[in-house]
DNA sequence: TCTTGATTTGACCATCTGGTCAAACTCACG
DNA sequence: CGTGAGTTTGACCAGATGGTCAAATCAAGA
């Protein structure tokens, strides 16, 4: 393993080429599903190379998840309270939906992990995300009391935009075994919108 | 292998037995995730003993598969022509829920195999749910055409439904993380009939 | 009860898989 | 150059896993 100094060219360009490999290989086959020599040939490493930049392969899951849930927070951490409450809120769905469409590796990553009971960020849920919900939830509740968006379960509320746009990439087979050759985001864009903006309307 | 008469007493008893436990292990671990010991095990058998009965851990799993895919498609195939167009779709909508509290485990099967590209049933997708969902697709078609409920993509609106409940049940540990003691289908259920009643009023 | 087919199992096998290790190789820099 | 740290790899290991098989046990009808 690499002595704890500044990481070298080398050590830069080989973990990254090893996380890109892993968000492959895991986002499509689950963490057991998944072996490290699929991720090292991805990576154009053999595996004892790739064993002597992560541990473990549970080292390289953990990492690429709590390294991804940043990012995958974000739109939501973007929320702002000082804006246009339906304006915000449609934004955060669209961005939301954009993420589905750009990143749907990440977002089939966590996918994977969810519907496995989640077993290693179960602690991320509880904390990160828990408190990440309640902080934007006073905001949801006090537009709500102030009767500019219509008065709804705000978590339920917040599943539902979770489960919308999550869906496009999750179980984006099934979406296309349904469209055909029909672009997934053309259409589902303007229906998240007017699904939103029905419901939110007071 | 039992020879192909009528199954006996012991024969129904150990199959059954085993569909139940591997529908537990398949759910919870995904395909790759769950071992043929683990379903022994739990069906309360030995390990050649469960390969007497099913040729291999793929035959149990494409059985579970395929039996339950009739089960899970029942209530789109209950919507009816001829009833209320609104209420027709909102009980499709509060069944397709009831399922997802009743039968987490098919709908986190079901998750499992489409969230890494459902390998063992794109087939079935693109035969017998596109053609299901295409027949349901001209009756809410026909509605929207006479007004009786609002003009919307129907096979997004298709998608919203599916999204929306079986998350409840597919991400339920993220739902449960958020929602902390509350019941979550005590908020679904209203939660849900309230949004698609305000999204399919014309 | 006896017989025959159904059922069960311990022992076993081949393969896969995560991980180790010592030896070889490469690179940056004095 | 030369040298020491950084990098790479072939060979290997132990345990897990899907599956087989012959032999043993059981169950039900004649």
């Amino acid at each position: 393993m690499p002595k704890d100094r500044a990481p070298t060219r080398i050590q830069k360009k080989n973990r990254a080429a090893i996380l890109e490999a892993a968000l492959n290989v895991f986002s499509a086959h689950g963490f057991r599903g998944s072996t490290v020599d699929q991720i090292a040939i991805e990576a154009g490493l053999s595996k004892p190379n790739l064993l002597y930049y992560f541990p473990s392969k549970e080292a390289i899951h953990t990492e690429l998840l709590s390294s991804l849930l940043e990012t995958w927070l974000a739109p939501l951490h973007d929320l702002d309270e000082n804006g246009d409450p339906m304006e915000e809120i449609l934004s955060y769905i669209q961005r939301k939906l954009q993420m589905s469409q750009e990143l749907p590796r990440e977002s089939r990553l966590f996918a994977n992990e969810l519907v496995q009971g989640a077993p290693r960020i179960h602690e991320a849920l509880s904390n990160d995300l828990k408190e990440l919900v309640d902080e934007k939830t006073v905001i949801l509740t006090r537009w709500m009391d102030q009767g500019k968006i219509a008065r709804l379960h705000p978590y339920h509320l917040m599943f539902s935009i979770w489960a919308l746009t999550q869906h496009y990439a999750d179980f984006e087979v099934q979406v296309r075994a349904i469209l055909g050759e029909e672009d997934p985001f053309e259409g589902a864009g303007p229906f998240v919108d007017t699904l939103y903006r029905k419901l939110l309307t007071p």
